[in-house]
DNA sequence: TCCAATGCTACTATTTCAGTAGCAAAAAAG
DNA sequence: CTTTTTTGCTACTGAAATAGTAGCATTGGA
């Protein structure tokens, strides 16, 4: 279970009580994994232990938590197959999709 | 300083093997505060103390930390005003500039 | 010289995460 | 209809990250 208080959006989050959208967003992609599972499942739906491979073999207390919240935030649920993507999911996850391409152009300036 | 082994782009990170930057890049924005200072940052330069009260107080250790972290991966450093995105930082938050708009929908479909 | 602001370090308390074990229900195999 | 496997998940312990507070050294005015 989700113990700790979801950032929804109206709502004050931590650091931050404008109750901007963007902040409940800001809260929650910075929590560990969140971001991991949404792009892991962005090729279908996974099987918990297939999504907790996926991720690297993460404690399965902590996948489930982050599942649990992805629930609540309507990003992600389950259907035939396993765990997926819901609509405004796959929304979220296209709008990261270039990231990718600048992800690439970082490493080679960094490197 | 940053104790925490950072996400470079072509090494391992935690949780992945593969190298690709766009883990290096997940990795990084999943870590506490990195998204919530580079978007404080969008509108200029902050001084360590302004930055601080912008993310609502959060302790000086944590921002010391993020802040060498941000710079080791070229996306923050300092110049005459205080911390300020690097070109690279400033290309990463463009890209993040449409999320405020779908948080908003977001927002509206989950209340 | 005094004072206030700034950047930062140090330390403790609390929360979160990692890692492992294992159980109940469902599905697959025999 | 049994016997295995697989699956989703809970429980527990130790490690790591973060919160919260105090305070010091430096800088730049008044």
């Amino acid at each position: 279970m989700a113990k700790t208080k979801l950032p929804k959006p109206g709502k004050p989050v931590r650091g931050s009580s404008t109750g901007k959208p963007i902040m409940a967003l800001i809260d929650l992609m910075g929590r560990r994994w969140i971001l991991r599972i949404l792009w892991e499942l962005r090729c279908g739906p996974l099987t918990f232990r297939a999504l907790q491979d996926a991720c690297g073999g993460l404690s399965p207390s902590v996948l489930n938590g982050r599942l649990a919240e992805l629930r609540e935030m309507a990003l992600a649920g389950t259907e035939a197959g396993g765990y997926a993507l819901t609509p405004l999911g796959q929304e979220l996850l296209t709008q990261f999709t270039p990231l990718s391409i600048w992800a690439e152009k970082w490493a080679k300036a960094i490197r």
